[in-house]
DNA sequence: GCTGAAACGACCCGGCT
DNA sequence: AGCCGGGTCGTTTCAGC
């Protein structure tokens, strides 16, 4: 499913544009790479048949939706056990305030990542839909006073 | 900064399908929500200003580009002063291996998402870009089994 | 906010290296 | 095979209503 794909510099050179901002024209793109237009177009289409490409999203700021507050909760879910934490993951992914969620190793099971409107709403969330759960054993919640996004995610140097 | 925007339900919806796929053209959008083409261009365009958009993004597949193995790596910070957590921060956010990171509450002041090839990568990030840091006083590694993303960010139901 | 028309980009195809 | 160039078609975008 997750083999590696091999990836030229011309591949490596469009990822990295497209990371910056996916709606780059393949006219500019082109431009920029060094090859044709209708080339750059055969190279994203390839990306994509091969799962490098996984999709376009837009990213939104939290905040301007309401949701100035992000906060991330470490879950213990006992008993670990498939029947008990398939349901319980489906439950959080379904959740408005979630962002994402992390299946981990350690001592905490879980990390969800949401955002809320504020305090309240956080003290609301954690205790309505994760303490009062039987499956729920602990829940430790981190605020977020700042978050950065890094740069393109790319292959290693080495190729 | 972060002010609130007033969303009526046209940019409501229209957030929600660019959720699922930025990609949708407009003559589409402008089908399912029930406006003209032209309308919801300049709703796109409003949200952009507003700072509600913050811009396309490309999803890749880490594994395909020679990535299978994710972690949280949890980090002290002594002393955790501006002058040394800025650059730090800084430092971090280059590495290739870094895709986001945190400052938080609580006895870890930074959480960092990070994508290797192995773990012998991985332990050659921690010794060599985190422990051998003066100022990195304490790292805890988490591996990622699994990861799953959220249904669309959106306001309160309220409104 | 809609309509229609012009400009633009995406995309397919046939030939070329 | 992969790359290019042009032609066609769909989409974006803007002026006027």
């Amino acid at each position: 499913m997750s083999e590696s794909v091999v990836l030229d510099p011309v591949d490596l050179d469009i990822l990295r544009l497209l990371q910056n901002d996916a709606r780059t024209t393949y006219r500019d793109l082109a431009a920029e790479v060094g090859v044709a237009a209708s080339t750059c177009l055969d190279r994203v289409a390839r990306l994509r048949r091969a799962g490098v490409i996984l999709g376009h999203q837009l990213r939104l700021d939290p905040a301007k939706l309401g949701r100035g507050l992000q906060a991330l909760l470490m879950v213990q879910v006992r008993p670990h056990r498939r029947e008990l934490v398939g349901p319980f993951v489906e439950r959080i992914r379904a959740l408005p305030e979630s962002r994402s969620v992390f299946h981990l190793t350690g001592p905490d099971d879980y990390l969800v990542h949401v955002a809320v409107s504020d305090t309240a709403d956080l003290q609301r969330l954690v205790l309505d839909e994760f303490t009062s759960r039987r499956e729920v054993a602990r829940v430790e919640t981190r605020l977020i006073f700042q978050q950065w996004d890094c740069g393109p995610l790319l292959p290693p140097a080495a190729g």
